[in-house]
DNA sequence: TTCCGACAGTGGGGTCGCAAT
DNA sequence: ATTGCGACCCCACTATCGGAA
């Protein structure tokens, strides 16, 4: 197949707004593509390259060559092609990425171009990624899409997934299974404000679980082999040695596990996120790094113990079936209640201990992997500060034209001054962006460039965050985490904000 | 007819490893 | 030794579509 054949379903898919109709874009064209070329088709439009990564991104793709007029190239050239950039490695291999990524550009329409560059920044934006495209598999399969999701929950990897469907329908399908040493897509949970909102979504009996600041992990044992991944199925075994440790002491000898790996200090408080993220990344020297920042994992959920594959049974049978394969110390701490006090109560102690917050489960639901399911809910406390707006960015796609992303600073009161702790463009209506644009226009001042708008400081916004963080980027040391937008504060003048010192008080 | 679940989009700070400077 | 880049860790929130109620 072309790609501009595929190009052009991206482009109909980008130019409808209604889902169905992209679906049945995409299905069409699934429904003539070449078996060997089905992956491929599926992976691009669906934002992403089988290739995961080739080391190009919005830097290498500045100044694309002249663009073809006639379009030639097949998906099978353009993925050859990407295997070659990927495969550079070593001095010279940054000039050579450059000179294959021109020599692949130049051979490309400005169509394809401009598809291939945003695919490769990870920014498809045609308003369809997986969760269009498994509807689109089943439609061109003629398969549920009930039996795509269920065996994209299994295999990880929607290419091959849908490349079995339209090769083999529900039989194929059906085929994926659970398979120790394959990371399994990890269920996610939806937020609530409160422990009492969040027993209401989940309704009568829950488990209350520490949410520890750290890394999400999957533990997978077959005999003497354990393998661990991410969120996003990356194999970090080599860099968590504890996990392997740990799992490989356990009696049973076939497991999968749900965690988070989090570095503790002696006295069992969290080290800050930083620095569990930090010794997570490390890749070299593991054994130093590990004397220095040791990490602890927990587990909280088992999809598979013995032989017996739990993703189906409810939260309350895989709990119990982790308690017993797993000791007390590496399970994490719950507390199982209808009760909102106790409920309450046991939130209290979890951020005094100083941990993230907790997530409030069903003892009912299904392990709804890789979905953003009703039977888990977060609580995690919130911060607010009253900042003052120091600059603005253009916003980009539905955001074009409008002051968007916000440049916010605390008081100096020594100086009178503003210190910047970071940027939000999160909370934001589509008419409060239209309000601020104006708004913040007028009270433009300074060198703007094509990018950012610098303002008087003089608009109060009333933010909410996760905490402070210490920071290299900003000038007093810190950042806020998870900033957004509660709303402007008219009634509050600059030197009413609050102050850096407040900040400070925040971060520890 | 209204409501709400799921999805896509719009970007945030920090860290590491690697190649280039 | 420092800088820039890509990738990935953590992530919140709003708008929208279309099926559920």
């Amino acid at each position: 197949m072309l790609l501009i054949d595929l190009v052009r379903t991206s482009a109909a898919v980008t130019a409808d707004p209604a889902r169905l109709v992209k679906i049945r874009h995409l299905a069409e064209l699934l429904g003539r593509v070449d078996p060997g070329e089905a992956e491929i088709a599926i992976s691009y439009l669906s934002g992403e390259l089988p290739q995961r990564n080739v080391g190009v991104g919005w830097a290498s793709l500045q100044d694309p060559p002249e663009p073809r007029l006639a379009a030639t190239a097949t998906l099978r050239q353009v993925d050859d092609f990407l295997d070659r950039i990927k495969a550079q490695a070593g001095p010279g291999s940054q000039a050579a990425r450059k000179t294959l990524v021109t020599e692949l550009f130049g051979a490309l329409t400005r169509q394809e171009q401009a598809f291939l560059s945003r695919l490769l920044r990870g920014e498809l934006r045609q308003g369809a990624l997986d969760g269009v495209m498994i509807e689109a598999i089943a439609k061109a399969a003629e398969v549920p899409a009930t039996e795509v999701r269920r065996a994209l929950t299994l295999r990880g990897w929607l290419p091959a997934v849908g490349a079995a469907a339209l090769g083999g329908g529900v039989e194929a399908l059906r085929a994926f299974r659970l398979e120790v040493g394959r990371p399994v897509s990890p269920m996610l949970a939806q937020s609530a404000a409160s422990v009492a909102v969040a027993l209401g979504k989940i309704g009568g009996l829950a488990a209350v679980e520490w949410k520890l600041d750290g890394v999400r992990i999957q533990a997978h044992r077959s005999g003497d082999t354990v393998s661990v991944f991410t969120r996003t199925l990356d194999d970090i075994t080599a860099q968590v040695p504890e996990v392997a440790e740990a799992v490989g002491a356990l009696p049973s000898q076939d497991l999968v596990l749900d965690g988070e790996v989090i570095a503790l200090r002696p006295d069992g408080r969290p080290e800050p996120f930083q620095i569990t993220s930090g010794r997570v990344s490390s890749r070299t020297d593991v054994a130093t790094v590990r004397g220095k920042t040791p990490l602890s994992v927990f587990f909280f959920d088992a999809l598979r113990v013995d032989g017996a594959d739990l993703l189906d049974q409810p939260g309350q049978i895989r709990h119990a079936a982790l308690a017993e394969a797993v000791p007390a110390e590496l399970v994490t701490p719950r507390l199982v209640t209808e009760n909102v006090e106790s409920a309450e109560e046991f939130y209290r102690d979890v951020i005094r201990g100083g941990h993230e917050g907790v997530v409030v489960k069903s003892l009912l639901a299904p392990y709804a992997a890789g979905r953003r399911g009703a039977g888990w809910v977060k609580v995690k406390p919130r911060h607010t500060l009253d900042l003052v707006v120091l600059a603005a960015e253009w916003g980009h796609g539905r955001r074009e034209g409008r002051l968007s992303n916000l440049h916010l600073g605390a008081l100096d009161p020594l100086t009178g001054g503003f210190v910047m702790l970071g940027k939000t463009f999160k909370g934001l209506t589509d008419e409060l962006l239209a309000w601020q644009t104006e708004r913040l226009l007028a009270l433009a001042d300074g060198p703007s460039d094509a990018w950012v708008v610098p303002v008087r400081p003089e608009l109060v916004v009333e933010i909410a965050f996760d905490g402070v963080q210490r920071s290299t980027r900003y000038p007093g040391g810190m950042a806020l985490r998870f900033a957004r937008v509660l709303r402007y504060r008219p009634d509050k003048g600059a030197a009413q904000a609050d102050t850096v010192e407040t900040v400070r008080t925040l971060m520890l």
